[in-house]
RNA sequence: GGCCGGUUCGUCUAUCGGUUAGGACAGCCCCCUUUCACGGGGCAAAGACGGGUUCGAUUCCCGUACCGGCUACCA
């Protein structure tokens, strides 16, 4: 027998989310792997959105999406935005393409309809809960005690039909046969069927369910590999049975269920709520909840760059094999193989995130930092208009910043002289002698011809020398009147960058608060 | 409860039968630095448990424990 072998084949992947609010850490993760999988393997990569649950629809949340994935870099070839030849890649837009597969089905007798109210199915819920069994599922044992087409006659089933009775189609799971399929990521994982649940295949608006869509899309599509969370897992033997019934088991996609990212403390699957409780973002970017005006952060505008996020996210999970943590997009996608995929969910980090932020700032160039640097001081209240100065504070400061905020402080100073001065720290040490110091030192500057760190460190130390005085006890004056606090980079670099006129001010300045103290 | 999955330093992980079990983040110490960082050096820190298989198991198999996921006309 000849095989099509799926390495022939063009590889296609999907990322297929539902649009219900902000995209989480996993969902990005998961359109990561896609895209790497995807690009690694000369591929397409399909977004596709999942809205079959016309209650859960939220205003923006398909939008958000797109500007998610833009930001990150992670350019659909296919999508609702982008187009393609499979269109549309909305469901809701594709609604009237299931039922005939749900009719197929029920034809073949794979399938039946199900009469059942909500009401009737809380009910069946309530009866036949037990200790033993607390969540009773409407399966092979069950279906007999419903109202469906296997426990009524055809006659009813008929008059019920045309009768316009709302119902549902249900797949008619098999008794006792064992489902398996191998996993890209966890091997061979098999079920028996007659632990799986009837699942609701087409809904009683006429909508399918994930179940039935994501089977007859995929196939449509032509979806080679289906990547997708581990909560996926106990559904999977169901969609296996699908393809099967729909006689496409050939063309069945390869899948990989991902591991779950999991809170830092405790256990359990890492959820916005953990976030705003530990203070660390969620969410790629900031999501503003249309109906409760609820607002949450984003990694974006926490201040990370894009490629240290992708980075970040990448290295959760799978790994080279080698000690090499840092990539480019590029360099994942040379490097990435599913084969690498942990098993295991992994406890996300904050502290760990924040060290591939500050190392893809170091590893920036102030040229590539230069417009959000600015953008970043002007939202602070900053104006860098010149841009030679900003590249070189941008280069003076990178390594002392892990958020892009980090930048207001470490230099704002430049731009502007310091609103407030840390005069406590040097008050309890200052004497005449000091200020007479200082006094000379402006008067210095003032007539400095040359003005550069080099210089300026010189002079000062001719004259503290003169009034013998050690350098040592002057430069955090020095650094408090120039910058405010406590920190920053070497002060004559500072002063060689804000000039003379600016240096003189701030020395002057602090020198009367402190004659005023 | 049932089904499925998972389990190496506090955390992310390397190891594809033989290693002093390696790296990174965080922590601590030292150096560099007349601030804060960066950088350099060092310390501490792990195979859940019990059985097998094997000359030899972190690695393969089984069981137990623990953790997680699922158990909707949600994805």
């Amino acid at each position: 027998m000849i095989y099509i072998c799926s390495m022939e084949k063009k590889v296609r992947v999907r990322f297929a989310p539902s649009p219900t609010g902000g995209l989480h850490l996993g969902g990005v993760r998961t359109v990561l792997f896609n895209y790497l999988f995807a690009k690694k393997h000369g591929g397409d990569f399909i977004v596709r959105i999942e809205d079959t649950d016309q209650t859960r629809f939220v205003e923006g949340a398909e939008a958000y999406i797109f500007n998610t994935l833009a930001w990150c870099g992670l350019t659909p070839d296919e999508s609702p935005l982008h187009g393609g030849p499979y269109a549309p890649y909305r469901q809701s837009e594709r609604k009237a393409s299931y039922k005939q597969y749900a009719d197929q089905l029920v034809n073949a007798g794979f399938a039946y309809y199900a009469f059942d109210t909500p009401e009737d199915l809380e009910q069946m819920r309530a009866q036949y809960k037990t200790d033993e069994n607390p969540s009773p599922q409407y399966n092979h044992l069950l279906r007999t005690k419903m109202r469906n087409s296997i426990t009524l006659s055809e006659a009813e089933v008929a008059a019920l039909l045309a009768a316009g009775t709302p119902h549902v189609v249900r797949i008619k799971m098999p008794l006792d046969e064992t489902v398996s399929f191998t996993d890209m990521i966890r091997g061979e994982v098999s079920f028996n069927t007659s632990q799986v649940d009837d699942k609701v295949l087409l809904k009683a608006d006429g909508m399918p369910t994930y179940h039935l869509a994501v089977v007859v899309d995929d196939y449509l599509m032509k979806i080679t590999h289906a990547f997708r969370g581990e909560e996926w897992l106990p559904s999977a033997p169901v969609h296996i049975l699908l393809w099967k019934y729909l006689g496409w088991s050939a063309e069945m996609p390869e899948w990989a269920h991902l591991p779950l990212i999991l809170k830092p403390d405790g256990n359990g699957k890492l959820s916005k709520r953990d976030g705003d409780r530990l203070g660390f973002p969620v969410f790629a970017m900031d999501w503003t909840d249309p109906k409760t005006g609820e607002k949450t952060t984003g990694f974006k505008e926490r201040g990370f760059l894009p490629q240290a996020f992708v980075n970040l996210l990448a290295l959760l999970g799978w790994n080279d094999g080698t000690d090499n943590e840092v990539f480019t997009i590029d360099e994942l996608i040379a490097a990435f193989s599913m084969e690498r995929v942990h098993k295991g969910g992994a406890k996300f980090n904050y502290e760990k995130a924040l060290w591939y932020n500050q190392e893809w700032i170091k590893r920036a160039t102030a040229a590539d930092l230069a417009d959000q640097v600015a953008e970043t001081l002007a939202a602070a209240g900053t104006t860098a208009s010149n841009r030679e100065v900003l590249l070189r504070v941008i280069d003076l400061v990178k390594e002392r910043c892990t958020l892009m905020a980090d930048f207001v402080t470490q230099g704002s100073f430049f731009f502007m002289s310091p609103s407030e001065f840390d005069t406590a720290s040097i008050q309890p040490k200052w004497t005449d002698q000091k200020n007479m110091f200082f006094i000379e030192l402006s008067k210095a500057f003032e007539s400095s011809i040359v003005w550069e760190a080099h210089d300026l460190e010189k002079t000062f130390k001719e004259i503290a020398a003169a009034h013998d005085l050690k350098p040592g006890e002057l430069m955090l004056p020095l650094r408090i009147m120039l910058v405010g606090g406590k920190f920053g980079p070497g002060v004559f670099d500072i002063a060689a960058i804000i000039g003379k006129e600016e240096t003189v001010n701030r020395i002057q300045k602090v020198l009367s608060i402190l004659e005023h103290n």
